[in-house]
DNA sequence: TTACAATATTTGTATATACAAATGTAAATT
DNA sequence: AATTTACATTTGTATATACAAATATTGTAA
């Protein structure tokens, strides 16, 4: 990726800008990689996200906070894309016995059914996303992205 | 940051998965910060853009797809962006003379003055977002973004 | 027990974005 | 010149997101 070639400029950008300019475009991309794999399941990455910690919780119903927690992206409407899944038929709501404030979510069937095969598309898309990284690249990569 | 930590979990995420994931949240995490920068000027990320895109071209007036093809994220939809800052006063529009498909877009002096200070509050963001990484470290990450 | 604060979610509203279709203009082909 | 194709932008529509306010429930303290 050439970040000067991808906006078309040929002036010398600061590296501070460039390396966030950069971080931007790499970020783009892989968006872009991982939602084509995910268009033909019809869903988005962050309702994806939601049903993967869904079936993470093993039966154990998951309630609005502890979604919104545990989300790579937080958003302030998970109430909203639970509406979505659940129109899929993909998640259970119900309000708590215990906690009447609360909503416990879970997964059904036949969003597991349709989480497994995502699952195969999705880890494809990561694979390809970083194929042009050796392994030793990607955890250098990573320790440099811990330090932000 | 700690990336399990950040999405509360204590699982084993291969590292191409982690690795997209920290990408993701770092560049929330900028991004964030970048806005918050532009929130007093009541200006988006990319709106910023377009006017120091525009401030690049010198006088010489740009069409919508000349800045949507400058632009760090590309958008489907530039008019309305330009609408938007038609109405701040920071931009003028007018159909180009010899070609009437075109449009043709310039700042205003309004325009510049707003942009110049929103360019110190921008930079001074920009280097607090990548202060916990040396001139070595952002060469090295460079040159990882690279590779994708 | 009433009043107040805290928690969890929902709803309203404004804005942003993606995608497709429509519009207007220019260039190329017959 | 008339028709087709390509180009540049605009508009419509659906969905997504951000943020604030509203609602409902629970816990706590006077």
């Amino acid at each position: 990726m050439n970040v000067e070639e991808i906006i078309k400029t040929t002036k010398k950008i600061p590296l501070e800008s460039r390396t966030l300019i950069h971080l931007t475009l790499v970020h783009n991309q892989v968006n872009e990689i991982i939602n084509n794999a995910l268009k033909p399941f019809e869903v988005s990455l962050q309702q994806f996200n939601v049903l993967r910690i869904l079936r993470g919780q093993k039966g154990r119903p998951a309630n609005l906070s502890t979604l919104n927690e545990r989300m790579v992206t937080k958003m302030s409407n998970t109430t909203r894309l639970v509406d979505k899944l659940l129109g899929k038929g993909y998640v259970n709501r119900a309000v708590c016995a215990t906690n009447r404030r609360k909503v416990e979510i879970i997964i059904t069937d036949l969003g597991k059914e349709a989480l497994a095969k995502m699952d195969k598309a999705v880890s494809k898309a990561e694979k390809d996303a970083v194929s042009n990284l050796s392994q030793n690249e990607l955890e250098t990569l990573n320790t440099l992205l811990d330090k932000f």
